[in-house]
DNA sequence: TTGAAAGCGCTAACAC
DNA sequence: GTGTTAGCGCTTTCAA
């Protein structure tokens, strides 16, 4: 066996043209051999078949689909940053039941630019997908219209599109929030902090309108601390914390937008040895590892993926049925070290 | 605008034909305005170019590629779990340099099997992409020998191939294990414990064989506890650390052969409140967040993605040049609260 | 500069 | 049961 070097690449791949000229037979009966029809002469079969291994003979599956019309058996997957744990579980849920469909899956990550989530799109479209799941980025989806008019179906995770409707699958954010401050006003805290990421993120917004309304019910909207710590420098979330306890009348209790500004709020309390409740939005795997007790708004993230995925196969096979939303629930957990013993 | 419901599913898409009978031209002429060639009329063009954004004409680059003969300007990832962000990252910094190639990846997780990565491969070679990116799971990557004779050539990712030559990028496991002992053996342990996963893992042999190498040179390899354990179970890491501390001649250090045995042995320490000294592969991004000082062997695994995917674009340019394999350095770093005060 | 004809690899429709 | 023909949507070739 030559370990060290490639073989020489060949002209090109074999054909069914080379396969039955090779075996002696129409290219129609290697087609049938190909395609598994059982109406072919077993002995043709077998020698069609010894013909197909012996030249490595693959079927070209893109000229198939061409030629019948049928579909490529390919989904595209468009979503904010692959590298990102939270997308990559959607995409991951997304590509098992692509599996189930026998259809392969295109990944490709938008940066949170708009003008390159339409670029993918035209590009997926053109490749002929079946199909696409969206985590939209921007604030105007409606360049889809004319794909989906087209016949490439579009399915929207974690964010509603804006310009046009769709099928969407997002997580209760409203509702998480809305139990989050619930369970702080419960515990008897009544000056609460809310630290949020930028809010020209949909989800950021939902969260903190959930807050909003349940502290708005309980008549201490006036008393709360509504913070927005964009994510931009190493630890934004870790200041806007320091300032929020450093302020004339701090809060006792404090809801994080996002794990990443949990984490910096668990940096900065424990730095200070403060003594303030925590709570904060994404139950992520190393949760349970914070060194300061935590309550989080988890939700099953690969659900998100998985739903999307079966809402999209429903609608490529029935394309006339009404849009449906799909809302994930949210539960509350207790997290990080000493769980057992909140301050 | 019509949100409440899907448009009425068109009959088909637009082709060349459509758009030369609706602009007066012939189909020709059409496809040269689509591929941008500056030979054509002005005003033809124009005349072109309306018809196209009025009939919502977008190019069909399946057919495109199926007869220039040209490539699909696709490629395949084979990794063994997309959800898992190890390899999410590796997808994602391959994916970005698939895009700097006007080229779309397709992303399959085999699941650790075997029988499974050869279906993708398989199914992928059909589609004809250009090339593959595999993380192989197995113990024989011979089946690809066909496929790389026909053209589609494969890079591997992590772990080397096996029964067949290729190009591979992978991380330097035995000097990342060798630096973490040195660095117990520097800091005056002499009986230390060396806990890994499933040996069947190439990666954790070669860790595993690294810290026997640097043991050896110190000829402190007979008074080391090895232990294997399994990824089965929720807490098998965690059991495995107490069962060598509660050993008669228990090790004052601990190397884990991956961040899942490691934060399993920070659970152990930190809950019988010991004191031994922990080191472990993977430098994660909550690791600073640890309870418990630890050192980690890190790496940066962008790179292995975009290593990877620059190998294998230069080998579709340059089929014919010599296997070369490629590995990832590995780095020490102090992590876990308290780290600049380890016991 | 433009277009007609052939054909990429395959399958549908119809012979035989 | 098997083969022939045409053609999917596009690009190549070559003639006008």
């Amino acid at each position: 066996m030559n370990d060290r070097d490639p073989a020489p690449r060949r002209t090109r791949r074999p054909t069914m043209v080379d396969v039955a000229r090779s075996a002696g037979v129409s290219i129609k009966t290697v087609s049938r051999v190909a395609n598994g029809v059982s109406t072919v002469d077993p002995e043709l079969a077998e020698r069609v078949g010894a013909a197909m291994r012996e030249l490595g003979f693959r079927r070209n599956s893109v000229a198939a689909s061409l030629r019948s019309g049928r579909s490529t058996a390919t989904i595209g997957l468009v979503i904010l940053d692959l590298a990102n744990p939270f997308y990559s579980t959607i995409a991951a849920a997304a590509a098992r039941v692509a599996q189930r469909f026998d259809t392969q899956l295109f990944t490709a990550s938008s940066g949170w630019d708009a003008r390159r989530e339409s670029e993918i799109v035209a590009d997926l479209c053109q490749r002929r997908v079946d199909g696409l799941i969206i985590v939209p980025t921007g604030e105007d989806q409606s360049y889809l219209r004319a794909e989906i008019d087209q016949g490439t179906p579009a399915v929207f995770v974690d964010r509603p599109p804006t310009g046009l409707g769709g099928d969407s699958v997002l997580i209760d954010n409203r509702g998480g929030a809305r139990t989050a401050v619930r369970r702080l006003l419960a515990e008897g805290h009544s000056r609460i902090g809310i630290v949020t990421d930028s809010l020209n993120a949909w989800t950021m917004r939902e969260r903190r309108i959930g807050a909003h309304e349940e502290l708005e019910a309980a008549g201490l909207a006036d008393r709360a601390l509504f913070v927005e710590a964009p994510f931009d420098a190493p630890d934004v979330a870790g200041e806007a914390v320091a300032r929020m306890l450093d302020a004339a009348s701090p809060p006792t209790a404090v809801l994080c937008g996002n794990n990443r500004i949990l984490s910096g709020a668990v940096g900065e309390v424990v730095r200070r040895g403060a003594r303030v409740r925590l709570t904060g939005f994404d139950d992520f795997e190393f949760a349970h590892l914070l060194p300061y007790p935590v309550t989080v708004v988890g939700y099953d993230t690969p659900s998100l993926g998985r739903f999307a995925a079966e809402l999209l196969f429903r609608r490529i096979r029935e394309p006339e049925t009404p849009f449906s939303s799909t809302t994930i629930a949210t539960y509350l957990a207790d997290r990080g070290i000493a769980a057992a013993d909140p301050p």
